[in-house]
DNA sequence: ATAGGATTAAAACAATTGTTTGATTTAACG
DNA sequence: CGTTAAATCAAACAATTGTTTTAATCCTAT
């Protein structure tokens, strides 16, 4: 793989310690989000000097894209290869609900299990970085799902003729939701039941729960908005 | 409303600039997340001078707790009310599903509706909360939802007897992550659908889409944990 | 009116932030 | 070897952080 003669410009040393930091900062980024993490704390953790950052990567908020990069861009990569296999085999017929939310959960699955790539607890990472409001991890986080999730669209829409085009966005909204919630782990999970703590269950057993929960979701009636509204509308009401 | 005749020790200007204080840090701390948020916006934007915010709550992180408190206690004391009532007008028979699952989300979708109190801009703050890994966060929400969980999660497991707990606790914690990651609002919307964003359409229609949703997947059939696996594990050992 | 506590105000506190500079070291190549 | 560019380093940069202090107000109750 690596040619013999021809040395490349940047390795040995200088990759070595780039990646140091991104393995210091995906660590420390996760544990304390990305304001709290001070580029002190993460040049000091890679045992690399403070100006190191800025010199490799330029500023604070690359070397966080950089750290998402590294592990979204193979992940929705492998979702759209596996995607792509799997109509595939599907022949003419279009591709079932179950096997594109396959698709959608297996790299994100097998992220999860990696501990070399992060693991765990780079989908933390990532199930924060969707909340926070900084406009450069939105706009970040924009440009990095948009292809991936228009396919996906595309084929859930095959696989649901019936179901209108903006009901299929919310389903895909709250799919994402769970999903991105559910991985961003741990922490989250004490939330809900801090007194019956939810065994750290093996996380192929964890989405092998999720889809089916999803799956059910996608394929559920959908909603009159018409008659359910008096109900719900008298439950408010009776309260003020 | 206001006694006449007994003066309340503090109210008047001070409540006054308590309570612009409370005001403005939820906005900001919506806007730019807690870290980002500094006492000299706040105070600046509250109209009051940069020791008010110590004075007053002790703390920068006491004060981003008063500001979830103000607004999470009533909402989840209204769910608890509304689940009561609900099991009450249920008779002996135990509650269904689709009322439980509205118990949890009207409260929420009423104090999303309510411009007044914070509106759609809270619950995105408190979206951000949930994700956030600051332990006082942790711990505060924690405490904050225990009952209110544990109170439901009982009602579901008297609709859904056949569902074993771990499961259940499971799609209880979908169910709130869809909520979360849906309610916490417009920018991660456009996330999911850049290219066509979705209509920031009446919040209690999004419930309406959120509710059929999230019941169908609570019905769904449990996973097979054993035969299902098969399909996964070739899936995911035929991509290496 | 006046004593006294509650509130506000201006200022300084010590600590930390991301970034930049300029010198020094390291490594590769002719 | 010596040259040149890349990489590391220590130090300082200017700005901002949450919090505390001290004095000046405001308001209420006696």
């Amino acid at each position: 793989m690596i040619p013999s003669v021809i040395a490349l410009p940047e390795l040995r040393g200088a990759a070595a310690t780039k990646d140091r930091l991104l393995d210091a900062a995906e660590a420390l980024f996760m544990e304390h989000g990305f304001e709290a993490t001070s580029l002190r704390l993460i040049t000091a953790a890679a045992g690399a000097n403070l100006a190191a950052a800025n010199y490799h990567f330029g500023s604070k908020e690359a070397l966080f894209q950089a750290v998402l990069t590294r592990r979204l861009d193979p992940m929705n990569l492998e979702r759209l290869e596996l995607l792509d296999r799997f109509e595939g085999q599907s022949a003419p017929a279009p591709l079932g609900c179950d096997r594109i939310l396959a698709a959608l959960l297996i790299p994100a699955l097998r992220l999860a299990r990696d501990r070399a790539r992060g693991g765990n607890n780079f989908l933390r990472l990532l199930g924060r970085a969707y909340a926070d409001p900084a406009p450069f991890i939105r706009r970040f986080l924009s440009e990095q799902y948009a292809q991936m999730i228009t396919r996906f669209k595309g084929a859930f829409g095959r696989a649901l003729p019936h179901l209108p085009k903006k009901e299929l966005s919310w389903r895909l909204h709250f799919i994402m939701g769970a999903l991105s919630y559910t991985l961003a782990g741990t922490d989250a999970l004490k939330i809900i039941s801090e007194l019956n703590p939810l065994e750290t269950d093996n996380d192929e057993i964890l989405l092998r729960r999720l889809a089916p929960f999803l799956l059910a979701g996608l394929n559920a009636p959908l909603p009159e908005l018409n008659d359910v509204s008096r109900e719900f509308d008298l439950d408010i009401e009776s309260g003020d």
